[in-house]
DNA sequence: CAGTGGTCTAGACCACCAC
DNA sequence: TGGTGGTCTAGACCACTGT
């Protein structure tokens, strides 16, 4: 660290007097620069190495990586290993309207997706929410969807043996009459991270849908797991008249 | 630290080998162990010191506050400087429901909320999308809901100003049929963090809802900002019949 | 005042990628 | 093989809290 940096806190402080002492901390300030410096780049573009950004702000590569991590978080920028950092293109918006199970829309428009259909287990996520009469299997539809090779949501619907399977991957389940969708930020979970492609902890948007019938039963569960940092959500509601 | 073919991707035979990382890092590994003391703690117990977890772990304090960030930003702990690490509770729970603007239902249920009325000129967020007539002003609603002395989220509408006051804040506008919301995951801008007491650059959830009239024109526009951290969202739709 | 979290550094080594 | 991101360390100093 060079002593023509003036203004900070610091090793600075030992050789004149500290003078006023705002809250700006270097990772701020770096982050506010990178994102200044982002704005005007294309998707895709690839930014200096770290060690050189260091360099060009005077300071630490580990401060670097404080800052673009905070713009990794959000989907501003991603690294990757061996290569670079670049510039992230607009996110990708999953449409949960009340009676399809997940939809995606663009940008970007290249989304495939998988689907698989099986009789299942209740799973511990289940439990306590769909109520399972004794004798009554459960089928699981798994979902997945990819943007190129990435793949940034995974779905898994849970619902009674009784309903249709393509009833419950199309729209809602038969007898449904209304919908609660929770919408929670956390960690994925190992499992979870193995499928997206991302390390364990990373912060995911857990979906959480349960359909209800007319006395409030639950008939279908369903959990959608999707990067927080590329994807957003949106849902479509009409108002009571 | 190596790389081993532990397994096949996809199912039925699909010949892909499936690289997988035993990789163990330390930081996953400390936040692991920290959940695992974190499950057997009751909310608003506190953790060992970062030096001395440091000490017992057998590594860095640099890689303790790696580890412990990851559990900070998805809510499990909270953080107090010059105090402690702290054991959080569960998450505040906000209710969107579509004829209501904002709603916060428990726990814990110590929330207040402050509300302020005001004319106001168009700002950025509104542009393009409220169309607003020549003449026409326009009315901003505020919001921000606490709980104890920590802000968790701020609102702010904006609607034309024909519409009611009260209609505005206990419901949705006149002549609304209609609401999109979108959910993004985002930082915190420098005013937003400043309302909300977090660092610039906190992730946070921005809930961006859109009313519209029989005729789809936008008639009231609202940007929810919350700690992604300390909140959660609910929406409940009714299923078409 | 001691203890705690918050920030920052300089350097080391590893893993991955592209040439 | 050189460049890049990924992880980790040991230590320093600052800012805040509570006794």
């Amino acid at each position: 660290m060079s002593d023509a940096v003036v203004g900070w806190a610091g090793e600075a402080g030992a050789m004149m007097p500290e003078v006023v002492r705002q809250t700006a901390w270097r990772r701020d300030d770096v982050r506010e620069r990178l994102a200044e410096l982002v704005a005007d780049l294309p998707d895709g573009a690839r930014l200096p190495a770290e060690r050189d950004l260091a360099d060009t702000l005077l300071v630490s590569r580990t401060t670097v990586r404080q800052a673009t991590q905070e713009l990794v978080a959000v989907g501003r920028l991603a690294r990757r290993h061996g290569s670079g950092t670049y510039v992230c293109g607009p996110k990708v918006t999953f449409l949960l309207e009340p009676g399809v199970r997940g939809t995606v829309v663009g940008p970007p428009e290249a989304v495939l997706k998988s689907c698989r259909v099986r009789h299942s287990s209740v799973p511990a996520v289940v439990t306590g929410q769909l109520r399972v009469p004794k004798g009554v299997g459960v089928l699981e539809v798994g979902r997945s969807w990819l943007v190129g090779d990435v793949p940034l949501c995974v779905e898994s619907s849970y619902l009674l043996d009784r309903d249709s399977v393509v009833v419950s991957i199309n729209g809602a389940p038969e007898g449904a009459r209304s919908v609660d969708t929770a919408v929670e930020h956390r960690a994925a979970t190992a499992a979870e991270a193995d499928e997206l492609l991302v390390r364990a902890g990373t912060p995911v948007f857990a979906v959480n849908r349960r359909y209800y019938d007319d006395t409030d039963n639950t008939v279908s569960v369903a959990v959608l797991v999707c990067r927080a940092d590329r994807c957003s959500l949106l849902l479509r509601s009409a108002l009571p008249r």
